[in-house]
RNA sequence: GGGCGGUUAGCUCAGCGGGAGAGCGCUGCCUUCACACGGCAGAGGUCACUGGUUCGAUCCCAGUACCGCCCACCA
């Protein structure tokens, strides 16, 4: 066997590892099995991404387990691929352009398509490559991306579906305009923000000359769109005007018709509206049915177009100073409110403003396809984890609107709809038509693409194979579950699910959703590069490994909650690595070759350790069945930590010296056996390298079954061990107070009454973990003053003869405060017991309990009191 | 305007009806033959506030105060 390095170093381990699981297929999974499926398909990353801590939390928490499922026998796939990525990847390109002067108009559409799939091919790969360097585990053969050929089908058959189903529609609306990527955004696209900005208060004259009404509006250059003034139905203050005219004071010859409508609210500002209806979703709907003329002020890049009168040409923010002061040197400004605090939209990528801008659209009706995805979350088939975040989803689908598909970009999939220059014909076709129904073949494709989440919700099948009745998806679909962040319920999870059940027969395409929080930095506040406290996991995978990672991240994983991550986090979790290496190393190194299997007469402390093993075991399972990464990694950490590290390994040292594995040798096989297959989900590097020491042969750890609880528990012997725990701990603090240097061997003296029995198997423990020089079981401790003395909880007393008289007074104190805990505590558990109600009411297991307390206590109480009294004074 | 979450040790956070936990930090001691990426022993919390339910509340309920987040067509 060759010789472990000192420190746990990762980069070659990683590498080398890495390597083999893709050389042998380790991540592949079958569709022709007997196994059961368990089956998670990544969120696709975007292209253009680097992977960041979001990325780094979300797939380490799906390798974790993907590979769980892997070693407990189901046919585990874990599907990979990337997102086109519409606005972020054609933004990316058109920067690099623009760097050679050059922009995608110049280069013409088909050009710049080409140019967006060169650059897809260079870099699009970064990505999945850094996955490989985390370690996941997916199924590489199967990684798609959302613009291949077969999911390019996927949609296709998915709109033209729809298109003749009704459910999708082209229609003239104000949509949310982002002037700066010049296309639409849907509604969840739109990021809205508190702003300061101004409430003007202005007034149209009427027509007739016979007096005015006021309006107000944050946005006074939309005033030059104004086409009439809507006011409630029931306001007596504007009853008699409604149906006069006010007239515009840049357009004399537009008439503005004073309309009553329901949508106004009466108490806002002055009661009456200024209806834009080509910039604003609620002016529209209100002039659809007065049947109001429409004008269109701005052009895509919010400029105020022809329509503006002298104002053309001027950006939305001139024109907004500009004609507020026109209009005050027209003297109609009545009041000017600023600063005046409200939402405003911004777009999800760019961050410009949103101009509500009146638009022809695609849009997808979202009621027929909310419904029954609303009763599966309510019926349970898909289930939340954690369950609030299935009341978000259900509001928000309950209170949906028809969902803005089209684009006007470039890079994406183009709309499948052809118009007939001839006939008029809209056609909706799988294959790309050549001529018309009507035989002429005057046709143009519709130049828009489609939202990018578009394609991204047909994910867990279209990987699959579909629209094809693929093996896959017979034997993948449904899929396990989704692993997200709640950043994209909205965006992606809600929609999966609709697509999912419409497309799959009405099969939900996930039985669970895992919700996890977002990666914040140490002080828990968003990491972003302008404030400079971004991690990048890559650095830290070179650093600390992956492994230390990982875990890291999965260690405060708790479901639904945001996480704070830090460098000093990851160090830690490296620092555990190390500790599992070399009380590996130590193990390897006592044993030689050899691995001796549990028989025989086993100590205490080995029934103990396996009593400990059996509860973490218990835990870890039953934690990562409910997502609880954190709950299970905590236990995890105290066991190896804690338990095996600190105490047994202690403890099996001197077998082990004496020569010969033994009962502690098979022992440390086996704990750290089961260590390692439970700590292989969410470190699987480090893990399979100590599983070819210690199992050399025996193939990878990540085919090692998944343990389960072997009935080892023991709690005789975790009782025991936990009162010598105590009892060694108080002799170590017992030298430390009488100023005994640690390594000094004394003689020690313990009497411990009823609890002899049980310490007697360890009295050579005590020696050893205290070191003690020797430790004699007496009766009686005799008079107190002649040497240190201390006490556990459970009243076990003990005495250092160090043959020298100890300080009465220090001792006297010590006694003192330590017949002031248990006085305290005694009168706690006395007066509970002495209410009696307690007694009657609480279920019997708490009140023998709470006696066992007292007793305890009161005997301690007495010892200590003893020890006062004989120490004089 | 609705909804959700938070307030627990110096920091960051778990826990959540029966005697307060972790990681990091802090103090003292230790170059003990797996590990100084370590060991040993410690210090440190009226679990935001006010009521209520209960034999018993950090945990459940109501309210208050701050702090986050999400949704929203009051111009």
């Amino acid at each position: 066997m060759t010789e472990l390095p000192k420190a746990y170093q990762p980069e070659e381990i990683e590498k080398r590892w890495y390597e083999e699981w893709e050389r042998v297929g380790a991540f592949r999974a079958d569709p022709v099995t007997d196994k059961k499926p368990y089956v998670i398909v990544l969120p696709p990353p975007n292209v253009t991404g680097a992977l960041h801590m979001g990325h780094a939390l979300n797939h380490s928490l799906q390798d974790a387990l993907i590979r769980r499922a892997r070693m407990q026998g189901y046919e585990a796939l874990w599907v990979p691929g990337t997102d086109h990525a519409g606005i972020a990847t054609q933004n990316v390109v058109e920067r690099e352009l623009r760097k050679d002067g050059l922009d995608r108009h110049a280069l013409g559409r088909e050009a710049f398509v080409d140019r967006v799939w060169e650059w897809k091919r260079e870099y699009g790969g970064r990505i999945t490559q850094q996955m490989r360097e985390l370690g996941e585990s997916c199924d590489w053969e199967r990684e798609r991306f959302t613009m291949d050929e077969g999911l390019s089908r996927a949609v296709r058959t998915v709109f033209v579906r729809w298109f003749e189903d009704g459910l999708v529609y082209r229609g003239l609306r104000v949509i949310n305009w982002c002037p700066q990527c010049q296309t639409a955004l849907s509604d969840i696209e739109v990021e809205h923000e508190d702003v300061a900005g101004e409430l003007v208060t202005f007034r149209y004259d009427l027509s007739d000359g016979s007096g005015s009404i006021s309006v107000a509006t944050t946005r006074i250059e939309t005033m030059l769109g104004d086409t009439g003034v809507f006011v409630h139905p029931s306001d007596e203050r504007y009853a008699g005007l409604v149906g006069k005219t006010v007239r515009h004071p840049f357009f004399p010859d537009r008439e503005l018709p004073i309309v009553a409508d329901e949508a106004v609210d009466p108490e806002f500002g002055t009661g009456a509206v200024k209806g834009t209806p080509a910039h604003d979703p609620v002016d529209f709907e209100m002039s659809e049915r007065a049947g109001t003329e429409k004008v269109n002020i701005f052009t895509e890049t919010a400029h105020v177009n022809e329509n503006g009168g002298r104002f053309e040409g001027m950006d939305r923010y001139t024109a907004r100073r500009e004609v507020l002061a026109a209009l005050r040197e027209l003297g109609l400004v009545e009041e000017v409110e600023r600063p005046y605090v409200h939402a405003v939209g911004h777009c999800y990528r760019s961050k410009t403003e949103i101009e509500p801008w009146l638009s022809e659209q695609w849009f997808v009706k979202m009621r027929p396809l909310a419904e029954p995805a609303i009763a599966a979350a309510q019926d349970g088939r898909v289930t939340f984890h954690p369950p609030r975040f299935a009341k978000a989803y259900l509001n928000w689908m309950e209170n949906l609107r028809d969902w803005c598909i089209s684009r006007q970009l470039w890079w994406g999939h183009r709309i499948p709809v052809w118009y007939c220059d001839d006939c008029g014909a809209t056609i909706a076709a799988l294959e790309d038509p050549t001529e018309c129904k009507c035989g002429s073949s005057a046709l143009r494709q519709d130049p828009d693409v489609l939202d990018t989440w578009f394609s991204s919700q047909l994910w867990p099948f279209s990987t699959l194979g579909w629209p094809d009745d693929t093996p896959d998806l017979k034997t993948f679909y449904p899929t396990s579950v989704m692993v997200t962040a709640y950043e994209i319920i909205y965006l992606w999870v809600a929609r999966m699910i609709m697509s999912g059940m419409y497309f799959m027969d009405g099969q939900v395409p996930f039985a669970d959703v895992f919700i996890h929080g977002i990666v914040r930095d140490g002080e828990g506040k968003k990491m972003s590069k302008s404030i400079g406290n971004v991690i990048d996991p890559l650095d830290m995978i070179e650093r600390y490994g992956a492994d230390a990672l990982r875990f890291s991240l999965a260690f405060i994983a708790v479901p639904g909650n945001d996480s704070n991550s830090s460098e000093e986090r990851i160090e830690g979790a490296r620092n555990f690595a190390n500790k599992l290496w070399n009380a590996s190393r130590f193990v390897l190194m006592s044993l030689g070759d050899d691995r001796p299997e549990i028989t025989g007469e086993l100590l205490v402390e080995d029934r103990w350790i396996l009593s400990r093993l059996d509860d973490t075991i218990e835990v870890v399972g039953r934690e990562l069945d409910a997502f609880n990464f954190s709950e299970a990694l905590h236990a995890l950490h105290a066991f190896v930590w804690s338990e095996l590290c600190d105490w047994y390994v202690e403890m099996a040292k001197p077998r082990l010296r004496e020569g010969g594995a033994g009962a502690a040798g098979s022992v440390l096989v086996h704990c750290l056996d089961r260590v390692l297959r439970l700590l292989h989900p969410v470190m699987p590097f480090i893990t399979e390298e100590l599983w070819s020491k210690l199992r050399p042969g025996a193939g990878s750890v990540m085919t090692a079954p998944w343990p389960a609880p072997e009935g080892r528990r023991d709690t005789g012997a975790e009782d025991s061990v936990a009162r010598f725990q105590d009892l060694v701990v108080a002799l170590r603090r017992l030298k430390i107070e009488h100023d005994v240097p640690q390594g000094r061997r004394v003689p020690v003296a313990v009497a411990a009454g009823d609890l002899a029995a049980g310490l007697e198997p360890l009295l050579d423990q005590v020696v050893s973990l205290a070191r003690l020089e020797s430790i004699e079981l007496v009766d009686d401790l005799g008079p107190a003053g002649a040497d240190p003395r201390t006490i556990t909880p459970a009243g076990l007393e003990a005495a250092m003869r160090l043959g020298e008289t100890v300080d009465p007074a220090l001792e006297r104190a010590r006694l003192e405060r330590k017949r002031d805990e248990l006085a305290a505590e005694v009168k706690r558990a006395e007066s509970k017991l002495g209410n009696e109600s307690f007694v009657a009411k609480a279920p019997a297991p708490v009140v023998e309990k709470e006696r066992a307390k007292l007793d305890e206590a009161r005997a301690a109480f007495a010892k200590v009191e003893g020890q006062l009294g004989a120490l004089g004074g």
